[in-house]
DNA sequence: TCGGAGATCCCCCGCGCGGGGGATCCGGTT
DNA sequence: AACCGGATCCCCCGCGCGGGGGATCTCCGA
């Protein structure tokens, strides 16, 4: 089964210098080439090629752009490489957060464009060297807990639990009944939390405890 | 300048096929194997190699430990490969967590291989395109903004702004100053917040905005 | 032109909350 | 035995807050 490839760049000359290193493999047809984004999106809808290799700098619409736009519809099973000549952060994220199956730069080697295109049709994807190790150490911090303030060690056990159901909005009443002792200890386990951590009243408390990570919200 | 290499896995003859692929090339040096995580991490401490390979799959310590402990280390400066059969999700977030320079599978071309270490020991990563597919898609949730509830629109914007300070923790009288109105007006404003979203008091907005991601907190 | 929505300001009332005292009981350390 | 931190319960007081009534003004669309 041969693959089919659509090319979109601006610059004519690299767009035959690609179609030619596709043109060494047999299974792969450079199906359309086109030089800007607003093209690209239409002959995918057109042509419905299995890989879409797109430049990110493009007139009308950018490779981001029209990435989004292809991979937006699901009437398209395109894939989406990105090819670029420069990696800053913030494409990359927009492209991974549209979908695209590859971030690549123009400094690839041939044949690894090749198998990328492979790569990119059987529903995998890859992202260059250079880039994934920003991408790991972005990744690391999204995945690492926020940092326990040092204060939260003054408090006990209890407090802290205590804390908790404050920053879930309890009230003392409820958070009396839930922990099966009287209002009036709970009022007193709520002013030692405020006063240790230097807290006007229960609404900083609530907003204290969900900044520093105390209330598991996504994830 | 020679690249060095240590090997670390539990079976040998997995380790001389390695050995032997890295001795094609004139620049990599294999200067250790090992059959555990223990002598991994050992090892590295003892020697620092440029980049060291390790299995996931090992008794003693698992490649993943191992990796935690060779890069929670600052004097090893030792780039860290780890190499599976399985791509357990929970593995690789681990793994990059702990900054490992590569996630690849065992499947992986010799040629590759040999690639990944240059990639890992010039400071790039890699990670093997089946699992780049469904990190991408993790790391595309973690970027989306938690979707706004629909009951938000309810708010005017005078409204809305108002329950972003409220969030902040404000009193209806700083929210008053900074707004340049009277207080009772603030009153009337969180009033009807409350009332349209459905919520007790200024405690529960506090709750509210922070869970549906009206305040910024990390990123 | 009229109505409604939104923003602003006003009064009263009840209550939950937080501070400031105090008390008892238990478990562990000194 | 004496001590202390932690958890529990108690009383009083002042105040911010939220609900329930109002009211005016402006802007915009029917």
């Amino acid at each position: 089964m041969t693959l089919t490839v659509l090319l979109a760049d601006d610059h004519a000359m690299l767009r035959s210098g690609m179609r030619a290193i596709f043109d060494t493999q047999e299974d792969l047809t450079c199906v359309a080439e086109v030089a800007d984004g607003r093209a690209a999106v239409a002959e995918v809808a057109r042509l419905r090629p299995d890989v879409a290799v797109l430049d990110i700098r493009m007139p009308k619409l950018d490779g981001l752009g029209a990435t989004e736009m292809i991979l937006a519809d699901p009437a398209n099973r395109t894939k989406v490489l990105l090819l670029t000549t420069y990696d800053t952060d913030e494409y990359v994220y927009r492209a991974l957060k549209a979908g695209a199956s590859g971030f690549l730069l123009k400094s690839l080697p041939p044949e690894e464009l090749i198998s990328a295109v492979r790569v990119a049709a059987r529903g995998d994807a890859l992202i260059d060297p250079s880039v994934t190790q920003r991408l790991i150490a972005r990744f690391a911090v999204s995945l690492a807990p926020p940092p326990t303030p040092p204060e939260l060690e003054l408090l006990t056990a209890r407090e802290r639990e205590v804390l908790q159901l404050v920053a879930a909005a309890y009230s003392n009443a409820e958070i009396a009944a839930r922990l099966h002792v009287g209002d009036e200890t709970v009022k007193t386990h709520v002013s030692r939390v405020l006063s240790k951590l230097g807290l006007r009243d229960r609404v900083h408390a609530v907003a204290y405890a969900h900044v520093n990570g105390l209330v598991q919200t996504r994830r």
